[in-house]
DNA sequence: GTATAATATTAGTATATCCTAATTAAGGTT
DNA sequence: AACCTTAATTAGGATATACTAATATTATAC
């Protein structure tokens, strides 16, 4: 069995490799918080397991072997299905789930995790809009578009919302930006500048900066 | 906050010393199946803790600080509100709980508790009978008599089945002895021979060794 | 009351994970 | 092409937890 410290490098590479296509040693220090040498010598470690978890090519970095994504994917799911569990069982909010998920990502057993699913009919999106992987590590295909890339007068359904921190969750929870809520761009000011985002959940209109918009998705099935 | 491991030492210097009075070196070493060494090092780590969380004695053993029984019984109150979470929300049977809920206890926040807690409606019992300490660390009073201690012909209620392995919670349950269930003790064999027991529920009887009876417990307010 | 058995501790290592400080490699600039 | 910056690695340690083998202490038994 893999330790957490593995398993959170795993989760790390696989986000970092899925965005920037590449994980770099520092990348990785800088998304886990530990210092440089911590990843390098962990990094030889992942890749000399057996079977190897990654492919790492020294002041390059590290790439998923088919069993380091294989594993990656478990944890996700398991994570993924714990935020899920604890917002419609227990009834956290979107921006409480995560530090929680985290820790009980590493203690559950399959049979743990198989029951959790089936308490929750199976679910394929996790409470930020996040597709959970299946038992066999598979990711339904879906086409989606960031907020920021409409223009302005367009309008979408909130599809996924991958901000990184709880206090952005809980604000954008506030105003009415949630899942599965139509929203319209009003406004979309130049050089760079923020989008007027209204909510017809919460029928109020807010300017949100492109570093949030970037990591709003809406549904491009329209 | 403590670590899995010294969580762990804690709960069991909290069994020995309610059961023997007093936990030795070896004995907790049998009980978490690690080396003596392990545990001197271990005890004197806890009993030099700010607070300490035991009193230690060299050669003699270990005994728990008012610090430390309070930890302890916060750590035996996460283990059985899971275990209790795990039969009545998730379906395990009672003798599939205790590996599950050994790693969930260590992964717990305090909010995680005081929801299982408050959706299960704060259950004063685990599935197996023992009592749950509450947010305070505080347990109810109760009166039990071991089925040993009863006399061929007397009868009772199942109120706690202390088995510490699976198998035997497996096979208990399928003979119908199972919490709740009132018993009859028909014979009792001597010379520390075994109790042959009706169970009410099943209807069936079954002869039980005294390591077995000696585990299960009546409620003694017949 | 000394010899022995049982129990506990110390000594010395190992592994997993992290750190800081010092060094080395890669890539871009002039 | 030598230089400088940035990024990565190596060197050397620290902590928490475990182990085995060797030693010390306590308790028991004659």
């Amino acid at each position: 069995m893999l330790t957490s410290s593995v398993e959170n490098y795993l989760k790390t590479i696989y986000y970092l490799q899925h965005e920037t296509g590449w994980a770099s040693t520092s990348a990785i220090a800088d998304h886990m918080t530990v210092a440089n040498p911590s990843v390098t010598m962990m990094l030889k470690r992942m890749a000399a397991m057996q079977p190897p978890l990654i492919s790492y090519t020294p002041y390059e970095g590290a790439r998923l072997t088919p069993a380091g994504e294989k594993q990656a994917l478990d944890v996700i799911r398991v994570h993924r299905l714990m935020e899920t569990f604890l917002v419609r069982v227990l009834g956290y909010t979107w921006d409480e789930v995560h530090a929680d998920a985290d820790r009980l990502e590493h203690a559950s057993s399959p049979l743990l995790i198989e029951r959790i699913s089936a308490l929750l009919g199976n679910p394929v999106r996790d409470p930020h809009g996040e597709d959970i992987p299946d038992r066999n590590g598979l990711l339904p295909n879906r086409s989606e578009l960031s907020l920021t890339s409409l223009a302005a007068g367009q309008s979408g359904r909130i599809s996924r919302v991958a901000a990184d921190k709880p206090e952005i969750l809980r604000y954008l929870g506030e105003i009415g930006l949630n899942l599965d809520v139509t929203v319209e761009v009003l406004d979309k000011a130049p050089f760079e500048g923020p989008l007027t985002i209204h909510s017809f959940e919460s029928g109020s209109d807010h300017a949100l900066g492109r570093e949030v918009t970037n990591r709003i998705f809406i549904d491009a099935a329209h």
